[in-house]
RNA sequence: GCCCCCGUAGCUCAGUGGCAGAGCAUCGGACUUCUAAUCCGUUGGUCGCAGGUUCAAGUCCUGCCGGGGGUGCCA
């Protein structure tokens, strides 16, 4: 990447000036080479001058020599960096920085490279192969999902989407709740429903879920079976009815993701840890670590071993049952031991921020270093409707579901506003105001760029003109080079995402990637029977810029649509 | 009480220690288009408050104020 490599040529240009004896010595610095907020400051800038200016003169004092100001450090700097085919010149600016400026020439020959490698070109290995888990959504299989989940679906498909892009092997993974009370009050008001469409007088459960799509789910059992379920016994109510409920509730989740474009490798079943004796073995481990006891009828998870914290947790209920943490934990002894992930990360809502600020660290019971599980938090969505604000309960039985909402507005752009919000911030989202400007979106803005370019290169094909890289150098236009410069910028984003596991930044960068675009366009027009070298040029840039804005709208899981 | 997150333009929100940004809204222009779902320009901010660190703070530290969340033998 061009940044780390102007980060090598200033730390060159600095161990020279130290040879030739110009600087004096003393360690060298970690140097930050960033890109400028303000335009006319080079594409790059480096504030070492300032940054040093101290160990400069307290070495040169020493010396029993003369101070240098930063100005004159930057000279002394500037005279030693070395050349390189992509670097076009390098200036000092006031107060103390090195500015850098790309070569135009370079980065027209770009274009042919991103036409010719695609998403490729922009891939950064971070990741070396290493086997990654996203765990994310894990909504418990009691209903449909509400659309606070379409922000987890958002935030851990586009991480996956992220990671898969720079090196790392993926696996999409959702959690499902399929025991303990839940469930069970689950199964038992699915019965009760399934009892009514019968006209039996019977009332479900008082802790029970109200919800009217327990109805639907009744129905489809009625549909399937009739009435030959009302002979089953009392014992075999419950697992029945939970078989079938489950089995309904994964089919429409599954389907209800897909309409988000959001596909799972796997579904693991939470009753599988104690089918398959992982939470036996874990219990085991725990047993004879001495890390157990029991207090009040239950037994206790002496977490506060392994943590920054007196309290310990609740493992076996004095239920019998295990608790949450009891699982938990037992999860995620079976992503690491059992499965081999050398990272995990879950996706939780901030309502669990206890749970995920103790979890990680529990991991040293099993000599697991804790930096291996992330646990990336993000803030609830409020809904509104004109205004209002609506209530998401599924005790009241009142929810909006993340369906409607995507039937409303299209899975693009709910996902490109669930994304843009930094992961701990609230969203507040009006589906009113969303379904009224989603013609203004930019949403729109961005694949209508993508149509564009599209479109411009079937008229130019039925023309007889083909992008080519014989006068690349033609592109010398300031939006042509603008476009070429923020085009180059998307790896610094996907790393910037990438490190602080924040997919925010590419909705902010596909839109000033967009508006880029939009404003080559209006400024140069890339068809011209006249000029057939210059046309040429034009298409192979815009190709690039085609494939460029494919790769980001891939990367938040958006369509590119070939024409609107 | 203690812990975590948020507070930036009228609204919705970005901002990796380097001269405060985008979208929408406002106002003024441009439609015989390679797709006007567009473009050009304009208005708009003591970055919640007060200290501190730094050559440099919206950004880091401390303390306040306001909003949200957490602190279960629920998950």
């Amino acid at each position: 990447m061009i940044q780390t490599q102007l980060e090598k040529l200033i730390a060159q240009s600095l161990k020279r000036a130290q040879k030739k004896g110009e600087l004096p010595k003393f360690p060298v610095p970690a140097i930050a080479v960033t890109r400028p907020r303000r335009q006319g400051q080079g594409d790059y800038s480096c504030a070492l001058p300032l940054q040093i200016v101290r160990d400069v003169n307290n070495a040169l004092k020493a010396q029993q020599a003369g101070k240098l100001a930063p100005m004159q450090i930057g000279e002394i700097l500037l005279k030693r960096l070395p050349a390189a085919e992509f670097l076009d010149r390098a200036e000092i600016a006031k107060p103390g920085f090195i500015n850098l400026y790309l070569s135009p020439a370079w980065l027209a020959r770009q274009t042919a490279l991103i036409s010719q490698q695609g998403g490729e070109y922009y891939q950064v290995d971070l990741g070396e192969g290493k086997k990654v888990q996203v765990e994310f959504v894990s909504a418990n299989p009691t209903g449909p999902l509400h659309f606070g989940g379409a922000r987890n679906a958002a935030i851990g498909d586009a991480l996956a989407r992220l990671l898969e892009n720079s090196g790392y092997l993926v696996q999409r993974e959702y959690y499902v709740n399929d025991r303990g009370t839940q469930m069970r009050t689950f199964a038992m008001t699915l019965w009760r429903r399934y009892q009514q469409l019968f006209g039996m007088d019977v009332e479900i459960p008082a802790d029970g879920y109200p919800g009217a799509y327990m109805i639907e789910y009744a129905e489809k059992i009625k549909a399937e079976h009739g009435d030959s379920l009302l002979s089953l016994t009392e014992e075999e109510v419950p697992e029945r009815f939970q078989e079938l409920g489950l089995k309904i509730v994964l089919d429409e989740l599954e389907h209800d993701l897909a309409m988000m474009n959001v596909h799972f490798d796997n579904w693991f079943s939470e009753q599988s840890l104690y089918d398959n004796g992982d939470f036996a073995k874990v219990y085991a481990i725990l047993r004879d670590q001495d890390d157990l006891y029991e207090k009040d009828g239950a037994v206790w998870f002496r977490a506060s071993k392994y943590l920054k914290s007196d309290r310990d947790e609740v493992f076996i209920r004095s239920n019998g049952e295990p608790g949450y943490f009891a699982s938990d934990i037992a999860y995620h002894y079976n992503k690491f031991i059992v499965r081999g992930f050398e990272w995990v990360i879950d996706v939780w809502a901030v309502d669990h921020q206890n749970q995920a600020k103790r979890l990680p660290g529990t991991m040293r019971a099993f000599g697991i270093d804790p930096q291996r599980l992330t646990i990336v938090l993000y803030d609830l969505v409020t809904l509104k409707r004109g205004g209002k604000e609506v209530k998401i309960s599924k005790r009241a039985g009142e929810i909006v579901t993340m369906r409607e909402v995507l039937e409303e507005v299209g899975a693009d752009a709910a996902r490109y506003f669930l994304l843009s919000h930094s992961n701990e911030a609230r969203i507040d989202f009006d589906i009113d105001l969303a379904v009224a400007q989603s013609s203004e979106n930019p949403v729109y803005y961005i694949q209508y760029a993508h149509a564009r370019s599209a479109s411009i290169l079937r008229k130019a094909a039925d023309a007889g003109l083909k992008p080519a890289t014989d006068h690349l150098a033609l592109l010398t236009c300031p939006e042509e080079l603008a476009l070429l410069r923020k085009m180059l910028q998307l790896p610094e984003v996907v790393i910037n995402a990438v490190d602080h596991l924040a997919p925010h930044h590419l909705p902010h960068y596909a839109l000033d990637l967009a508006k880029t675009y939009t404003n080559f366009y209006g400024h140069c027009r890339v068809i011209d029977m006249e000029r057939k070298d210059l046309t040429e040029a034009r298409l192979m840039l815009v190709q690039a810029a085609k494939t460029t804005l494919a790769y980001v709208l891939s990367l938040m899981g958006m369509t590119a649509p070939e024409q609107m």
